[in-house]
DNA sequence: CCGTATCCTCCTCGATACTG
DNA sequence: CAGTATCGAGGAGGATACGG
């Protein structure tokens, strides 16, 4: 095992960081975010419990196995609770956690940079592309 | 063109909400921050001007083709500037631009939630695991 | 030194169909 | 009503090699 190669190198360099990473309170709390559906549920819970179908309407476009898959994922982080009534038929109501709630105002955060500066970006990358187009 | 089937129901609304999520500023930036590496070339920048291998050593893991990428784009949404200096070999500088440094903060509060409730996360997730496994 | 070009592999997501 | 199961297409991202 003498010298190590570059490529040995980055390799190793690549674990060091990706535990890192994996290991980064922000990166984990980004990765939920990031996710298409999240933040619309949380928004669409935000007024209160709210039912499965009711949640399928509100926000249309959803396919039913990213919904489904979406809160379960926010039941399992704690940020939703998930409530059967085993009626017929049966009757599940979601609702957001305290944990769930405190995340409003960092998802507000965002909204109020992105409203903000997001017409700068869109402007910057105007300029950019018709100077590329020299 | 008589009745809409289901399919083409959802296929419709699908449409409209994908229009709507692609107009969503707050949907935008989350696309950008979300990106493994922008966060960490942003906090690499907070300091200064960076030259390529330079942020290349800093963040090491990232393969050259990603970080070219990401700076690229973050060039292109006017957040940080490439300053090249034509000597014998290059030398490519980056920096942050006014854009850029007021995009710290929004990290800095994602950073502050993740990591006062990371752990309330982590927790319920273990519960639900252990619930599961019953 | 600072990239670009190519290939190739996961892995996410949507569509569809079926069940308690 | 509220899911689960299965399949296939598409894109993101890494490894590698080459160019100005």
């Amino acid at each position: 095992m003498a010298t190590m190669s570059a490529a040995d190198r980055r390799a190793q360099a690549k674990l060091v960081y990706d535990a890192y990473i994996d290991e980064c309170p922000s990166r984990k709390l980004l990765d939920t975010l990031s996710d298409k559906w999240v933040t619309l549920i949380l928004n669409a819970l935000s007024g209160g419990q709210r039912r499965y179908s009711d949640l399928a309407r509100a926000i249309a476009g959803v396919s039913q196995k990213m919904l489904t898959q979406t809160l379960r994922r926010l039941e399992r982080d704690g940020l939703v609770t998930r409530a059967v009534t085993p009626s017929v038929p049966v009757r599940v109501d979601y609702e957001l956690t305290a944990l769930g709630v405190s995340l409003l105002p960092v998802v507000a955060a965002i909204k109020g940079w992105a409203e903000a500066h997001i017409e700068d970006v869109e402007d910057a990358r105007g300029r950019y592309d018709a100077a590329s187009r020299t």
